[in-house]
DNA sequence: CCAACACCATCTAAAAAACTGATAGTCTAT
DNA sequence: ATAGACTATCAGTTTTTTAGATGGTGTTGG
């Protein structure tokens, strides 16, 4: 027979308590099995918890140390016995949120901030991904919701519009293409095209929408190397608005004069798999990212 | 009825095993028996733990979720066990050693060095006092070991030689007193005497061997401010000498030269009580201590 | 396609563990 | 001294846990 909790609450209390036989008032038992719980315990461990020396059961030394050791026991089985109660109440174990890396982050973080602060017992996990591999990242990890600029359409996903969002042609103002007047297609496919490395590795063969398929295009691994990619002149390349707006001001990315228009506006889905419930945490979350996209001024 | 450690050991057998028929077959009981005990883990927490509706029972998330935390709960458990198990081996929970801070540390460190690495199960607090307030912290705390430099003897403590510490009279080389010669008690009394404070309190009207009693009597916290003290011209004082070696060969402290004698020699003892048993960690530490002494060389 | 097998739930009876209530011994305080 | 508070222990009862048997369901391999 080993070790069991029954004993260490006893115990607990009985040291609380400080005898015998108001823990045994108070637990509503019988003071015989207190003693026989306790006389277990210290069978079971080969310990000598109290000293029946003297009058009064003293604890020893040893029982000492074995009672601290035994209270963060129970403590993690009220934590488990906690979390129980908030999977009963309808909250997940997890909660996983694949995220466009084109989109805002800020709002993200804003909603994710706000839900650690209400303690949410749901454990929630988010994850960036580019291009294709938001979906994939989606399907395969079978994630509870995803922000895109573009998915493949099922009828077990719910698709929830967020705000537009703008995305510009630039490159440095140091960069050939930056002086050049009414650039055509050609043009631009002599300079070298920065873009975002898809994160779903093999597909290779098909084009974002936000990308022209020159001979030379540079494959970055996030939008801040692109960032600093555009800055150093390494290229031009589509950015999303919001995260170079300061530097159109101060005029070190330079909007470029292409033929076919240097701005594209996108609508960004919040989308979710109707085939199962959001649950508690998915619900507030759900809520918690709307919000903070529709008060979201870059 | 409270959630049970057994009903968690079964689960993660479960888990690890595959299935309840295997986990049954490895814990030498019945099939049904482990059926009984996962019903009632999800009766208790009131949580759908497995899947049945497949063929093989499968692991719900939450069920997941509970398991990570339940292994933990078993491994406070081992540990609790185990630690039972170094007690009844002879270890004790506790050992507290008192050290007088005019002895040299660096062997009491490397001792501890040595218990340390061993991973003794026994925790050890080493507490540094000075003068009176090493025996009274030993009697207090009801210590198992100290070291000092002079106690009151009781017939239940007995003491073991350690190797001489010897005590320097010095003061700064600019100090008035490091020119003199010959310097008398007298002279010795017009200057700032630098001493220790000694922990136990009230104590104020007993003097220490080494201290003579001047009207200007500085107080200090320890033989590192002692030091500096010393250093910095604010009067002079006795050192043991492996403290002020460097000190004393570069001249930054001079010996002085008193009628009285400027060294003084003792032999710190490390006492113990005989009417309890060291125990296995104090046994450990008397012949460790004994050894780091024995070999050194400040 | 079917037979042999592996899986799990459920039932009953039996074993084991935990508890109660009573009693006795010990110590404290008045 | 005596009442009161403390714990150990015992016998008998209740509760929990287990084994063993059975049945339904799904898988696998000839």
């Amino acid at each position: 027979m080993r070790l069991d909790i029954e004993a260490l609450r006893v115990l607990d209390v009985v040291i609380e308590e400080g005898s015998f036989a108001k823990a045994a008032a108070r637990l509503h038992k019988a003071q015989s099995a207190i003693s026989y719980q306790i006389k277990k315990l210290e069978d079971q461990l080969d310990v000598a918890i109290f000293d029946r020396s003297s009058y009064r059961a003293e604890l020893t030394p040893k029982g000492k140390a074995l009672w601290v050791e035994g209270r963060r026991l129970l403590q993690q089985a009220e934590r488990i016995e906690k979390l129980a109660d908030h999977y009963s109440e309808g909250w997940q174990p997890h909660f996983d949120l694949v995220v466009d890396a084109s989109l805002p982050m800020e709002p993200v973080m804003k909603a994710m901030k706000v839900l650690v602060d209400r303690e949410i017992p749901t454990k929630i996990q988010v994850k960036v991904e580019a291009m294709r591999g938001v979906q994939k990242r989606f399907e395969q990890d079978k994630a509870h919701m995803m922000l895109v600029k573009d998915y493949h359409p099922s009828p077990h996903l719910k698709p929830v519009p967020l705000p537009e969002v703008t995305f510009v042609l630039v490159a440095s103002r140091h960069h050939a293409l930056a002086a050049q007047d009414r650039i055509d297609l050609n043009r631009l496919l002599e300079h070298v095209e920065l873009t975002i490395h898809d994160s779903s590795e093999e597909s290779t063969d098909r084009l974002d929408e936000h990308q022209f398929g020159g001979d030379r295009v540079f494959f970055m691994h996030g939008f801040v190397s692109k960032k600093s990619g555009l800055k150093m002149g390494l290229g031009f390349g589509w950015m999303p608005e919001f995260l170079i707006r300061e530097e159109l001001i101060s005029g070190e990315l330079i909007e470029l004069n292409y033929e076919g228009g240097s701005r594209s506006s996108f609508t960004p889905l919040l989308v979710y798999p109707t085939d199962q419930p959001l649950g508690k945490a998915g619900e507030l979350i759900l809520e918690q990212i709307l919000s903070e996209f529709a008060t979201f001024k870059p």
